[in-house]
Order: structure tokens, then sequence, then C-alpha cells
DNA sequence: TAGATTGTTAATCGATTAACAATC
DNA sequence: TAGATTGTTAATCGATTAACAATC
């Protein structure tokens, strides 16, 4: 294995490695070539092989991939190992969703809390967490050194909770506000609106 | 203007220049060069120029580009002049996270209805939309001439849905299922795990 | 007019794809 | 061993950045 750069390209497809693999497993099959792999998944063999090898020589000549191990080590590489503590600020709509989503627990992304300003919300519990006033949030980090920030926030106030977090320890930012916010952290967007508009751009594009 | 190909990169960075330029024209800035625009948004002012010369010369040489003027012409760009009508397959957290979303509705992303095979649900109603049975959807996205379908279900039956939404003339898929769904429409992917996972890479990888 | 800044062509950089020797 | 398929180097392709003439 030699040591080489892993591009955002490279990044943003272990994933999708990682799912396909998950798949394949779960059917029983136990081998599968870069070309089979890179067939299924819209992409190029040659690719497969080479953003694989960013990370280790996992397949064997005249062979092909073991797909358990494969699947381990990509589990492994993308940091599924462990397990993570998370908050989310903001409890409106998508916050709520979120801490409502089951596919995270399942992965060890465990939401332990929620924050907000508004007084009607503070109090309830949502799937069991609570939801605590904003202005306990970095103690409450600090306290329980959560790992990740979900911003699901007002967009005025996403930098500063952003700032918040960070000061507090927090060692990662999932931001779903539609702004973009600078931080010393990883930090990952989902901007719901940005790609709905990628989409009305398409279907347009499309006549 | 000269023809040429609008790449991926270039349209995923339309709507982060539409915002931009929302933020400025708010702002009340009447003007702005490629370079001013470039700092703020973290790009580069050729790109910037690269950019906008896809779809027109909208600038203007030693002036710069008007705010208010390229605003509208980038949100005629990405088919925001119009409305759409949105149904949503799946009326879980997620769906019903995305039906309370204001966001949308403001800018002309109408949802009508939600579809879910759970009797508990159909017969409710969400922000004042109905929830009604998988059953119906076809007919219901014929008769109402439904723009974009997003799908919120289960990971098993997407593939199914897609098909039936596109067989009943939907003309683009926004999917939040993780899987790779098919489609001869255009289609968007909000896989919030694969985001998660790349966010846990980065977390591990800082180290 | 002189200064500023675009539109556009050319150069660079990085990512994808092809080719093939190594090897299971 | 022979066939298959990897790991890796080389070639190609496309996107980003630089440069500069055109022009407001």
């Amino acid at each position: 294995m030699k040591e080489r750069k892993v591009s955002e390209a490279v990044i943003r497809r272990l994933p999708r490695y990682y799912r396909q693999l998950e798949l394949l497993n779960g059917k029983g099959v136990d081998r599968i070539s870069s070309s089979e792999l890179a067939q299924q998944m819209g992409l190029n063999p040659s690719q497969v092989r080479q953003d694989l090898n960013c990370f280790g020589g996992f397949g064997q000549q005249g062979y092909g991939y073991p797909v358990q191990n494969l699947h381990k080590e990509i589990a492994n590489i993308l940091g599924l190992t462990r397990s993570y503590k998370l908050v989310i600020a903001g409890a409106g709509n998508i916050g709520q969703a979120l801490c409502k989503y089951e596919g995270f627990a399942q992965k060890g992304f465990e939401v332990i809390a929620l924050f907000d300003i508004n007084e009607a919300l503070i109090g309830q519990t949502i799937a069991g967490r609570p939801i605590l006033h904003v202005d306990q949030m970095s103690g409450f980090i600090r306290e329980n050194s959560v790992d990740i920030g979900i911003i699901s926030a007002r967009r005025r106030s996403a930098q500063q909770i952003a700032d918040t977090m960070v000061e507090a320890g927090i060692r990662a930012i999932w931001n779903f506000v539609p702004v973009d916010v600078t931080v010393s952290v990883p930090i990952e967007n989902i901007q719901l609106s940005d790609s709905m508009f990628v989409l009305s751009y398409r279907l347009n594009a499309q006549e």
C-alpha cells in the first residue's frame, strides 16, 4: 500500500461502496471483482481499484475482493466501528425529524439532547430525548463529551450556534441551514433548497 | 455568448450564487465584481466569470455585475420563476417534516398531498395537506399534473414508487431513501446517512 | 481618456480511464 | 500451470486557474 492523498471525490464514494457491500453481504455474496462492483454502481473498474487502493490492498489477484472483509474495512475507514454522541440545535420540524430518524442510532450515532429557545418546546421530549434551553448547550456539550452538533435552527443564528458548539469542544458539525457557516472543525452541509433548485434546473433543462 | 456544455460542478454552484446574490440584494448592494463575489464565496474570480458565461454575458467591463439583475437571471436559469406541484410518498418522519418545511412554498414548490400505506396515517392532514393511500397516487399525479415526486418511504419500496411516479407522468424525483434508484427523469438524492458517514470519516481523519 | 473589469483563450492541475506487469 | 484479476503506472479527459485583449 502506497500513501496517496485521498480526494474529496473518493471520500464521497466511500459511503456508496459501504452501502453496496452491505447489500451484497446481506445476499450472501462472498467475493466480487472490481468490474462487477463497478457495473453495479455505475463506475469504472479502474476507478474502483484506484479508490480502494487509497486505503489498502484489500483484493487478491485472480480472485477479487472478499465482500465481508471489505465491508468491515470500509466501515472502519468511515469511523463506523465506534459510536458518537450528538446534539441537535433547533427543535423545529427538521430537528425533530432527525431526532426520530432510526437509521442513525443503528449505526452508532446517538442523539442525546435537543436545544431550542422556544419556551413552549423546552421540557418536552422527542423520542425520549429532552429539549433543553440553548443557554445550557455549551455546558451540556462539555459535560457529556458530545462529538457531533446538528444545526437545524433559524438562518440568522446558525453561525453563532456553530461557534458555541466548537468552543464547547464539539468535533464535527452537520448543518441543515442554507447558509455558509465557517468553522474550524469538519462540517457537512445538507442544503435542501440547493438540491431542490438543482432539480428544478434539470427538470427545465430537459425540455 | 457562446454555447458551452454546462458541467455538473457548475450546476451545483448555481444555487450558491443565487443565495449569495439574494443576500447582497437584501443588503442593497447593486453591483459586484467577480473578484468580490468570488472572495465572499470562497471561489476563484476566473471561475465565477466562466460559470456565469455558461449562461450569458451578464456583466459589464469596468463595472462588474448588476446584483439585482443577475439574481433574477439565475432565478430564471434555475427555473424559480414558475411554481411546481409536489407529492410526498411516505408520510413518516421525514415526509412530514418536508411537508411542513416553509422554505419550499416560499419559492413556489407546493406540496399538495402525501401518500402512505399505513392506515393509521391515511385521512390525517399535515400542514393542511391530506395523507392518501398509495394506491391513489398514480391517478392523483395524472389528474393534478404533479411535477415533482418526493420519496421518503421504506428502502425496499423506493424503486417501485419511483417507477409508479414516472409512469404517471411525474417530471423529476427527489429521493431521500439511501438506495440507488434508477429512473428516466432527473433525480436528486439526499442521502442523509452518506453525508453523516463522510462527516465521521473527516472527524476521525483529523486526528 | 484612463482605469477597471469583463469575456474568452491558453495553461495548469487533478481526476478518471486505460494498459499491463505482478501474482494469486 | 493457465486464467483471472489485482495493484499501479501511464494516458486521457475535464475542470480550474491564469493571462490578456476587448470594452465599458
